[in-house]
Order: C-alpha cells, then structure tokens, then sequence
DNA sequence: AAAAAAATCCCGTTTTCCCCCTATTTTTTT
DNA sequence: AAAAAAATAGGGGGAAAACGGGATTTTTTT
C-alpha cells in the first residue's frame, strides 16, 4: 500500500510558524514525502509554488495576503495538475463547498491525525479526493438533501401528465407564459370560446381558479420557467 | 491505526458463490475480523443479520429475493446501529444515492482492493462514512452542481430588494398567491384603487405587463413558493 | 428646510378573466 | 360497435384586471 509514494513533493502553506513545523515535521515522517517549502503567505505562496512545482500543496485556509480558496483557485488554474489540499479548523459548509468547487483534491480538518494526512497524501496523488470524515460526512448529507428536494418536485412532473391532456398542457404552459385568451386562441387557430373553455376545463380538474394559482402550478410542473 | 480493530463480526451477503468466498478470504485475513455468517438471498439476509446482530454487514446491490437497498433499508430501520456497507459492480448514481438515503455506512466498488475493504470497515466502525474514492468523487461532483444551480437563482432575490418597496413586495406576494385586488385591498385595509395603482406600478417597474409574469418573478425572487 | 420618493386616494374605459349554458366532431378506450 | 374522453364551436354576463388620467399625504433623503 505504501508502494505508491514516491518522491512526493510537497509545499506547506500556513501562517501559524509552530503549527506549519509540525505539520512539515509529520509529512517528513512520512517515506518518500519531500517538502520543497513552506510560507506563510498567500501571495507569496504562489511565488513559491508556480517555481517550485510541487505534487501536492497542503493549504490553510485561513492565511494572511490572498485567502486559502483564493490562493487555491489561481493554483488550479495556472497548474491544474497540482494537487492542493485544503487545512481547516472547522468544517464551515461554505468553506467546503467554495473550496471543492475551485477543484481541491483534498480538505483536512486539522485535527485530524497523521495517518489521515498520509492517506489525503496518497489519495490525491491517486487522483482521488479525500475529505475528512466529517467533511464527507457533511457532503452527503447535504447531497442526500438536496436530491431528496429535487424529487419532491418531480411528483408534479408527473402528475400533470397523468390529469391533463397534451392540448391542455400546451394552454396551460401558454397561459402561464403570460399570453391572454385571445392571444392563444389566435396562435392555436382555434376560436376565443374553445380557449375559454379549455381553461375553465383546465381549472376544474386542478381545482385552481385564478390565474396566479395556474402559472405556480405551470413552474411547479416545469411546463414554463 | 489498526487498534481500533477488536473482534469486528461481519455478515456477508452476496450470491455469486466464488465472490462471496473470495470477499470471506479477504475479510478474514484481516486481524481481528470475523465472519459470522454468509448468504446470497436478500429474504434469507435479514433472518440471519437480525439472529447473528453483527456489526457490519457487507451487502451485494443485486441480489435476488430482495434487492440490497431493500435489505439495507430494512437493516438500518430494524437495527440502526448495524453498519452497513454495499457492494456494487457500478458507480450507478440512482443505487448510490438510494443507498445513502436509507442510511448506509459506506459504498465500496467490487474493483477496490483489501486495503479499501479494511479501510472502509475501520471506517464505518467510526461513524463515518466510507465512499469508494470514484464513487466520493461523482458525490461531490454533484454536490457542486447543485450548489451552483441554486445559487444562480439567488442573484433574482436580491434585486427584489433593490427594485421594489416593502409594500411593492408585500403587495406582489399577495397577487402571485392568487388573491384578487379587492382581497388585498381588504386585507390591508387600503382602497381598491391604491391597490389597482400600486398593481400597475409594480407591473411598470418590472416591465411585466401580466399576472402570470408577476407571479413568475414572485417565484424566482422567493415571494412565494 | 427642501426635495425626492413612497404610499395613499379617486374615476372612467377597455380588455380580459371566469363562470354559466348547450352542442358537434374527432379521438381514444372498452 | 358502443361508450367515453377530448377537442372543437358558440353565446351571455358579471367580476376583475389593466390602463389612462390627476391628486394628496407621509416618509425618507439630501
């Protein structure tokens, strides 16, 4: 398992000096983990890492000069094959979320232990993206969340395929665009009373009678935006 | 890091003969594992889970009787402190996110090595949460995704505020829920004709010259829902 | 204190909405 | 082939919306 470590290099970012010896004591420790550098400054880091070109770059977010996501966005984008590592003390959900969307391949909780920086390490270099477990475990939770929420509303979807007819949701999708009876009627080639009964009709079997009622339900069943 | 591993008892269900002895070999190999009992059937599974209470279950998604997510599901609703951990050929979305959503430990793909299936039961043993690392990654993937797409509607929100008054918005809410002038008007104890007159300011500010519009940007400003 | 913006008030006209009724033709289902 | 559902067609009438105009009071900003 540890045969895939090979000369990894490596440039630790964090403005705190004991923490940022600690941490380069703990990589060291590691066999075939070499640190090239190490700073305490965003803007600086950047000098430091576009010279020396490391495999991987572990970064606090919270730093002095230019913000650890900030720091980590220009990374990816001048060097997207460098892997970056986020350090953070708390699993702030914003945080996590601007940081993965920037293309981190990592986000450690600093309390985390050594084993788990090794295996981040690995993780990265492989590829992969590692989160600490309550990182992850936050991620799908509020993965979970957020399809269960984006479920709920296909209900309708269906819903309104099963109660109106196809004619009945292309008026009602016409209603709910904003266009009046006459308008309708006039595009449709059919006469003003037919529109005025297809909506009435159309009302009944919703069981909504206004026009706003109409239009919610349109989005809802997303016959319009 | 291999402490925390003490007399972990482990029910494996999977229906292919061959894999499931090879899963077997591989579990018992590790220290301090062991197997309490195997089967390929899913009816048959939760008999022997709920008789043997191990503390992890390894679970094949296709297996006949019942499918995995229904044996898990059932698993963590009986037994929730039962971890369990499915095995699955594919990182199929839908399994994956079904699987979380019953409340699964871990998601391991068939194609992972020892090393992965030792991880991953040291993890779930934590209360954490162990995702294959493409499977993790297709998570937060998504999980991005969505972010931004609900993040891109906020943006309507704000201008709401920006172009209309208190009033303007409460009066707007009021017309997208479907109330008619003459509701409101009552209801906020103004005359008719104030409403009539902010209901047409309201439409020339937005440009929006229709109900259906109004409740539309109702909608995406959050007004209503 | 002056100016600007917001909220209030009134009226008359045209258009659209919404509900009521009956009825025929076409399509789908049984 | 018969029955049911959908789409077509028409008319009448009351309520509400939409738009035009003009005006006062209150609040906020400058």
């Amino acid at each position: 398992m540890a045969k895939d470590i090979k000369n990894i290099s490596i440039v630790i970012v964090e403005d705190h000096t004991i923490v940022r010896q600690g941490i380069k004591a703990l990589v060291e420790s590691i066999e075939g983990i070499k640190v090239l550098a190490e700073t305490g400054d965003g803007r600086e880091a950047l000098d430091v890492i576009f010279k020396s070109k490391p495999h991987v770059v572990l970064l606090d977010i919270a730093i002095p000069g230019l913000n650890g996501i900030e720091v980590a966005s220009r990374i990816k984008k001048e060097h997207p094959h460098i892997k970056v590592i986020m350090l953070s003390m708390h699993a702030n959900e914003e945080y996590i979320f601007q940081s993965l969307r920037v293309g981190v391949s990592g986000y450690l909780l600093k309390d985390s232990g050594i084993e788990e920086l090794e295996m981040a390490i690995k993780s990265v270099m492989r590829n992969e993206i590692y989160l600490s477990p309550p990182i992850s475990k936050q991620v799908v939770m509020d993965y979970i969340k957020r399809i269960e929420a984006m479920e709920k509303e296909k209900k309708v979807d269906k819903n309104v395929f099963e109660v109106l007819t196809p004619r009945q949701r292309e008026i009602l999708q016409l209603i709910a665009e904003g266009h009046t009876t006459k308008e309708i009627s006039k595009k449709l080639n059919i006469s003003v009373n037919i529109m005025d009964a297809h909506r009435t009709q159309i009302m009944e079997i919703l069981d909504i009678h206004n026009v706003a009622g109409l239009v919610r339900y349109a989005i809802k069943a997303k016959l319009v935006d």
